[in-house]
Parts: structure tokens; C-alpha cells; sequence
DNA sequence: TTGAAAGCGCTAACAC
DNA sequence: GTGTTAGCGCTTTCAA
């Protein structure tokens, strides 16, 4: 009368979350646990008859393993951990769902944190993901400098990968665009469309795509005759910021010819503000964003965008996540080629 | 040399993530592991020279307990389960988003599943969830009777909450608004701004949502007189439904005074093609959602749409889950009322 | 092939 | 107030 299921047994079945055990299995297959374990796992040879026996009772009992009992005892929770600066950045959001999916393919689940954009509230969160024993951790830190110490706890005792943004130094894994590359495609895109006097719009660089970005974009256009930076606005990467650069950017009554945007959250709110403006896209000044996001599509005019090929990123972290751990294999970097797509909000 | 920490005492400490444990802090501590137990928790009175001394130990070895063991003991994961029908869609981001600050704020983490719209992958969502002995399950069924199996047996063994949709029948506790008010708002705003032909594009009633729309704008509009019923058409959720819809209705050429969307992402598919059509809003045809979604105030013209008070139904939902199970209390339902956001969409 | 038993890391009786 | 000990449910030696 020792575990919890034998008193049910006993007909004193307290709740109906009184779940059997590997042991009521056992006994009604008239096996030790041992071999119910075997036959159940599959992972070594038993008696036909004896698994068909230990597989009814299974079934009769509506066994269901405690995973939590097999983690402790295994090493291992098939859970992955993910911290990301926010859930309801739709860039974020996708790559949430493609990790989810990766996973739930190899019997994995998705513990989803969000780090609000807070270097304090991330390494909490990293912290206690840590605690729950996770097999993996995928990050997107939110600020280059300040996330450090968050990221190298959580490499220390688990395979880390960071995904889109990273840290200062080769700390983990890592996987993302070329930002270069993305950038370089949409300055080419813009200055090609005539664009002389372009302006970026971008995050302040604390986290690593807002400064890549942003010195992409300097490189990109220095290295054309011709061409200039017309202005830079650096915030966060929300429509919110777009919105206030596009007021500014008009009130200074002197539009540049192009804007390129760090992001399409920040396009989109500019967009939006422009239009408000009366300020004719791409007639009066051509827009680009960097991500692709579904909503670029719907936007008037549709957004041209740097894309980022979401799927095949988050199945590179997950690959990574689970690759042997070569020892003291030096952290790589997969940086994936975006595609530009070209939209009405670049051409007539 | 029982432990793998001890191992490591012995100098052949495989990997950095051989963890101390809570014999290591006691050993260290000269204390028993129920002392270190009782100073690491705070649950009991222990000398305070001894708790220094633990929570020395402790700092020193870098100690930090194993959640998996804790659970395993203490019958509570502190992991709260949620499956939702599509990550991607804005409104279950924003509820997602909001449950899980909820959930941190009480120490609890939020493993995070996407049934993809198939009560199938949601039926074995559910079952993994259950499995890994989560304290809580927060569930927006796909569809109200294929959905009933897979909610019925989280109910049997876990406090479990729908969100948003239910299934038929009065299994588990609900929150969500109350869409027959909401419609009936958006209804009455239509109707006041002059519109007699009112049509409605919203979900196939597979879900509990889309049925409840339906039905609550066919009787709103019933109970009008002067007001009549112009179209329907019904699809998923989604923008792509929107867009064929309005297609649909431009083709027709007989398009209604208004048209009420199911949601948001509807809307913002469906106003996107009115415009490439070159019909306009609200002047030609007015158009409004549900949700307000993020970019409901980004469309053009800004969505007029009945506003879902996403964090309070978040914090409902994590209330009901920790709420003292009363024995065999009725399941309840909560339907908070939401607000019509009046925008461009339906006034000039 | 099967069973007995150890033990994953932790907490809570139960003694002292 | 502190230590001893028995498990939580499971998997995996180690013997038989």
C-alpha cells in the first residue's frame, strides 16, 4: 500500500488524477517493473507474450509515463527552453512557432519565455530555465553587452544557441541572416531605383542586429558614388518608433529619397504616419524594412522587405541544439542569405 | 562516491554541467540535507549561524536546486500547459504573451504548443502536456466537438481552462468575452452610421467563436428593423479568407453598406483588397473587425473593432487554474464584455 | 529473458 | 532545531 495507486486499489481512490504507475502495470501484467519498463520502452528484447501481457495492462490501466520520473532518472527533460525579447514582436513570434513545430517533430516542447527587452528579467528567466533542467536553450539576447552573463550561465551547463541577435564575443552557437547582405541588397534596390539621399531607421544599437544593421547601412552607402546618408533615427524596434521618425523626418521638411527601415515593425509605423502626412509612397520617397513579417505583404503600399527565411533558421538552431557535443567544438556562426523582396512601397 | 557530484569532488568532473546538489551544500555546510533543505526553502526554523552557513555553501558551489526533482517529490511542476490553434495568429500571440507574464509573475513557466488548426496534433499536444504532469492546462480548443475528447481528459487530471473557443457541453471552466454583445455593438454602430445591408465574413462555425459571432450578428440584425442581412461568407480566420471574400463581394457587383469580419486578421485582408480594388472605405462600404489586433490602428483607414481585453482575460484564466479546487464545483463561465474602438473604418 | 535493487535530487515525516 | 530515512516514478546495472 505504498504508492498512490494502490490505494486506489483499494477502492479509496481519492481523486481521478490518481494516475497508474509502472508498478500497477507490472502487477497486473504479473511482471516486476523492471520488465514493464522493457517491454514498454522497447529498448531491449522481452517475451513476446510478456509484452503483449505488460501492453494490455498498459492500455487497460490507461498508463501514461510520469516524465517528469523519467527525466530525473534519465538526465534528460526533452524540453527546450526559449527567451526572446518579446512574444508580440511578430518576427519573434514567428520564429516561436517554427521552433514549436521543429521540436514538437522530435517529441520535444517548448518552454517560452520573454525577456520584456530587460537584461535583468532575462538572466531570471534564463535562470530558472536552467533550474527546470531544459536540454537546450535558444536566445535571442536582447542587448549585446548587458545579456553576456545570461548567455555564458546558460552555455556552461546546456547547449545554448542564440538566434538573430547575439552577444559580445564567441560565447555559443549561433544563427541568423547576413545582415550585410540583406542591407546591401536593399541600398543596391534603393539606389538603383535613383535614390541619392537615403535615411535610416533603425534600433539603437545595444542589441547586435540594430548595430549591424546600422553600420551595414553606412558601409553600404558610403561605398556608392553618390550616394548619402540623409539622416539616421535610432530607437527600438517598434511601429511606435516608425511613427515618431516619420513626424520628424516631415517636420524637418526636407524628405530624403528613401528610408531604409531595421526592421518592419518600425516601416510599418512609418508608413502609417507618412500616409498620415500626406506624404505620397514611393512617389515622394521610396521605404524598405528588414524581416518580412506577414502584415508587409498587406500594407499600403506593400512593403519591400529584406526577408528572412524563418523555417529554415529555426530548424538550423534546433540541428544545433541537438548536434553531439564535439568537445570544446568552437562556437559557429550559420548566417543564412536573405532575399529582398521588391514590393510597391519601392516602385511604382 | 554516490553522486555525479561527488565525482566531481574526486577531480573527474566529466563536464562543467555536473551540477551541485544539495549533498554537496550540506556536506560543505557540516549540516544534514534536510538542514540545508529547510535554511535553502525558509520553511522552518533553523538556526541562524546554520543558515548562514548553508546559504554560504550554497553561493560558493554555485548551487541551484533541481526543479525536476522537486517536482517529482512535491507533485507540482509549476509548468502550466497551453495549446493554442495557431501561434502566428496575432490575437492568440497577445493572449500567449499575456498568460505567460502572468504565469512568471508567479514563478510558473509556460510550455507553449500549437495545434495547427487539427484537433488531431492538438489531441497528442494535449496528451504530451498531460504527461509531463503540468500543473494547469490553458486550452482555445480548434473546434467545438472534435475538440471534446482531448479537453475532457485534461480536465480529468488537471485544472484546465478554455480560452477564447470552447467545446460543447459544460466540461472545464471558460474565459472570454462575450461575443454577443461585442457583435451586437458593432451591429449598432453599423446600423446607426446608416447601413441596412450589413454583410458578415467570418470563421466556418467549426469553432465556438465563429458560431457565436455568426448566430449573435444574424439576430442583431434580425432584431434592426430596416436592416437586412446582405452576405455571408465564412472561411478560417484568416487574412486570406478576407481577401477572397472581398473579391467575392466586389465581384458580385452589389456591395453591401457595411461588413462585419469575424476578426481582425479577416479585416485586414479584406480591406487590403477593397482598396486594390479601388473601393473605398468607409465612403463606398464600411468595415469592421473583432479582436482590435495590433495593426487594426495601423490599416488604412484604421479599423473600427471590438476590443478583446486581452490581459484581464489572461489573469482570469490564471486565476481559475490555481484557484482551491472545490470539489466537483460546476465549471464556470466567464464572459467579460468588450469595447467597440470606433475608427476610420465606419466614420468618415 | 527476467527480477531485485540502487538511486536520479529532493522534501517531509518521524525521531531525537 | 537537527538528523535519519522513506519514498516521488522511473531506468538500468547486476545477478540469477
Amino acid at each position: 500500500m505504498r504508492t498512490r495507486s494502490s490505494r486506489g486499489a483499494l477502492g479509496k481512490r481519492l481523486s481521478s488524477s490518481d494516475r497508474a504507475t509502472i508498478h500497477d502495470v507490472a502487477r497486473r501484467a504479473g511482471v516486476s517493473i523492471a520488465t514493464a519498463s522493457r517491454a514498454l520502452s522497447g529498448r531491449r528484447r522481452v517475451t513476446p507474450d510478456v509484452a503483449d501481457r505488460v501492453q494490455r495492462a498498459a492500455e487497460e490501466l490507461d498508463y501514461r509515463p510520469n516524465t517528469v520520473a523519467q527525466a530525473l532518472r534519465g538526465q534528460s527533460t526533452r524540453i527546450v527552453g526559449m527567451v526572446v525579447p518579446g512574444i508580440g514582436d511578430p518576427f519573434f513570434t514567428q520564429i516561436v512557432e517554427a521552433v514549436e513545430h521543429d521540436l514538437a517533430g522530435s517529441g520535444r516542447e517548448l518552454l517560452l519565455c520573454d525577456s520584456r527587452h530587460d537584461p535583468a528579467i532575462e538572466a531570471r528567466r534564463v535562470r530558472a530555465l536552467l533550474e527546470r533542467q531544459v536540454d537546450g536553450l535558444v536566445i535571442t539576447p536582447c542587448d549585446a553587452t548587458a545579456s553576456v552573463p545570461a548567455v555564458r550561465e546558460a552555455a556552461r551547463s546546456v547547449p545554448t544557441v542564440q538566434m538573430d541577435r547575439y552577444v559580445e564575443g564567441d560565447v555559443t552557437d549561433w544563427v541568423g541572416v547576413d545582415d550585410e547582405s540583406g542591407v546591401n541588397q536593399a541600398v543596391a534596390h534603393l539606389a538603383d531605383r535613383g535614390a541619392r539621399r537615403v535615411a535610416f531607421v533603425g534600433g539603437a544599437p545595444a542589441g547586435s542586429t540594430a548595430r549591424v544593421r546600422l553600420e551595414a547601412f553606412e558601409r553600404a552607402v558610403a561605398a556608392r558614388p553618390g550616394v548619402t546618408v540623409a539622416a539616421r533615427a535610432l530607437g527600438d524596434f517598434s511601429v511606435e518608433h516608425g511613427r515618431r521618425a516619420a513626424r520628424e523626418l516631415h517636420a524637418s521638411g526636407d524628405l530624403p529619397d528613401a528610408i531604409l527601415c531595421g526592421n518592419d515593425q518600425i516601416a510599418v509605423g512609418l508608413l502609417r504616419e507618412l500616409r498620415a502626412a500626406g506624404v505620397r509612397v514611393p512617389a515622394d520617397v521610396s521605404v524598405a524594412g528588414f524581416d518580412d513579417i506577414g502584415y508587409a505583404a498587406l500594407t499600403d503600399p506593400p512593403l519591400t522587405t529584406v526577408r528572412q527565411p524563418v523555417p529554415q533558421l529555426a530548424t538550423e538552431a534546433v540541428r544545433l541544439l541537438t548536434a553531439p557535443p564535439a568537445p570544446a567544438r568552437p562556437p559557429c556562426r550559420i548566417a543564412v542569405s536573405p532575399t529582398l523582396v521588391i514590393r510597391a512601397s519601392t516602385s511604382p
